[in-house]
DNA sequence: GTCCGAAATGCAAATCATTTGCAAGTTGTA
DNA sequence: TACAACTTGCAAATGATTTGCATTTCGGAC
């Protein structure tokens, strides 16, 4: 699969299209879930120190390609960010940690009233934490 | 200020009233805003080590007396959760990180529709994040 | 009042994700 | 081809949070 339609991507988004961010730009889109720094690491297709990983989502999220969220378990995680904002939350369990997207989020007009509370480009991070089945059941 | 009323309202939720907790806990209840670990630490009445109030937050987390909330920037906040669940959420400026608090949570119907994916005892985080009136300006 | 065991605390040190400094390598462009 | 700007790797620093352990405190039993 051509790569240049993540080169494109990146120059559309102002990131100049390395290799490595090119790689990690591929496996984010193509790879659903959010991913930890470390699994980008280790699952991109081009080898490259931690570091860079780092460095290139950092430039990521700063351009709105990848949304980071949360799960409080001491890592941020990273996920594809589609044109469009059609991005989604998760529900994590709290015991074993599984998570699954939700199909859920603020309505529209929230941006209207952030909007005259005086805050513009207004995003925001929502993740629901519970009890799986499994978790519930056996706890 | 009677100290009781705190101590009751650890002891209710299970959690052993020391001088320290109490203490904080009536900083917390007191002091709304979300608080820094430092910040606790700093303005109790209570003179303790900072590991112990990482500990009471812990408990108190677990107990549900009090949310934590992430505004990105590296360390958790914390605030009182009253009972009934009347918490809250915040916008916060990507540049100065001022923030303030938003009436806007998520419908209670979520809930429901979480529990049909099979979650129990579901709980959320959301913050908003976007540039506040100054920061707009002379940005 | 005194004694006992469990729980809480302080202190020092460990963890661990993330960031930073800097030298070396790479890229786009004139 | 050469230059300046940017990117990367490596080593080390940071900084919030956690853990281990010895000591202290607290509530109840005697």
């Amino acid at each position: 699969m051509s790569q240049k339609v993540y080169e494109d991507m990146l120059r559309e988004a102002g990131v100049k299209p390395t290799k490595v961010r090119v790689a990690i730009m591929s496996f984010i889109s193509l790879n659903h879930g959010p991913h930890t720094v470390e699994e980008l690491h280790e699952n991109s297709s081009v080898t490259c120190d931690l570091v860079t990983v780092y460095r290139a989502i950092g430039l990521f999220e700063k351009h709105n390609l990848i949304q980071s969220c949360d799960f409080r378990d001491g890592q941020l995680r990273y996920e594809y960010n589609p044109e469009g904002g059609d991005h989604h939350h998760h529900v994590i369990c709290r015991t074993c940690h599984a998570h699954e997207v939700v199909p859920l989020c603020v309505p529209d007009k929230w941006r209207k009233i952030l909007g005259k509370l005086g805050y513009s480009d207004v995003s925001h991070q929502l993740e629901f934490f519970g009890l799986c089945r499994g978790c519930t059941d056996s706890g």
